[in-house]
DNA sequence: CAAGCTATCAAGAGTTCTATTGAATAGTCA
DNA sequence: TGACTATTCAATAGAACTCTTGATAGCTTG
């Protein structure tokens, strides 16, 4: 029948896109890309791949329309395609953290035991009253592509240089680039470590900036 | 390195539900028990194939952890895992439709001309005025799991008889499945063949279903 | 218990996906 | 122009996925 074939094309053309999600490799691109725009050599470095296949992947994730593709000069900048892309692979993220237990046991095993959270609504609290120092600590040019307004950026590298900045009578509150991103755990125990009060927030800089949006809108 | 491999096996624990979303067989699937459990049986032939196959899928499915299964005497009901699930296909429904102009070419052959809409907003401020008549026009079984209140259940085949079950002087909106279901565009058409003054609500049950929790919550 | 129905299992052929490798292309800079 | 770098292309082997078919298991009912 002329409408099942129809349908069944358009599920064809959504499976498309959820082909993309298919991959480790691919996710982890996503991930990374979900804290701003970067080179395919750059990404490549950061989930330890050759450059040709992370190309590879690029190019599939380019054509299921999840992310754009600039040239920039002898280099070319890829960036997620809009919201609704950051907003399916959260999804993702969510549900499989929800629905698998393997990946909670991943995610343990990654990110070793638990430190102390704070939520979005109280951190928004605590910074109106200049009750805490938020400490953004993925690296500088991630920073630099974008951050939560109030934070200042110390690298995890050099965390423990860089201490005396922070004031002693105040609670840290660290973040990175998400709840599965091992930066913020590691700042909070370093820093508790060398006897500071200190929280890691449960979220990241996409989810932030995503619920500042939608909060605009 | 440890970290390495770690890291990798998190995002190989993620990509598991992300496999699920890779083949449009499932995806129907998973569309189907958006509107409310199934058998697989009822499944199968819903989406037109056999129910070898429809059961190899909801296998996957369910060890992705996307829906959950129940016996019940001979018969085996699935049904969506939980919101998180449905907000998971409805995000990668909704990028795929904007993202990849196929989905929008394979939409309307499926579809045909798009008919007059109407929002949530507005309908719902309608519905409060009792100024337009809501019909559901999913099949039986599906209103009977579930429906928007205040709605009345005519299915697709039986809107010509039952014409006169609905007053000439206000506005009918029709609902289904959701935005890239057939039936409620079918339904305006009809009824405006027939005289009647008619629009489509531009999303279906799950979806006003999540914005009813969302507003609760 | 036997019959009948629903769902699952098992195996195989065909297809698609993935990583790897080495070569080719395109842009930059001296 | 020529060397250099970043990215992509092309080909391939191996792995994983999908559909089909026919058999099997589990539950219910007479």
């Amino acid at each position: 029948m002329a409408s099942g074939t129809r349908k069944a094309t358009l599920f064809e053309a959504i499976a498309a896109m959820g082909k993309a999600l298919a991959s480790a490799r691919r996710l982890e691109l996503i991930d990374l890309l979900a804290q701003g725009p970067r080179t395919v050599d750059e990404l490549a470095r950061a989930s330890d791949q050759s450059s040709a296949n992370a190309s590879q992947h690029l190019q599939a994730l380019h054509a299921a329309g999840i992310v754009t593709r600039e040239r920039e000069g002898t280099r070319v900048r890829y960036a997620l395609a809009g919201d609704d892309v950051l907003r399916l692979w959260l999804a993702l993220r969510e549900a499989s953290a929800t629905r698998l237990a393997e990946v909670e046991r991943a995610a343990q095993r990654y990110l070793g035991e638990d430190v102390e959270r704070i939520g979005r609504d109280e951190l928004i609290a605590r910074m109106r009253r200049r009750d805490v120092v938020l400490v953004d600590v993925r690296p500088r040019d991630e920073f630099a592509a974008g951050h939560i307004e109030g934070a200042r950026s110390i690298p995890i590298d050099e965390l423990e240089q860089r201490l005396d900045e922070l004031p002693v009578d105040r609670e840290v509150v660290a973040y990175c680039r998400g709840p599965f991103c091992a930066y913020a755990h590691d700042a909070v125990r370093r820093l508790r470590a060398a006897g500071r009060s200190a929280r890691r927030f449960e979220d990241g800089w996409p989810e932030w900036r995503l619920a500042q949006r939608d909060a605009a809108a």
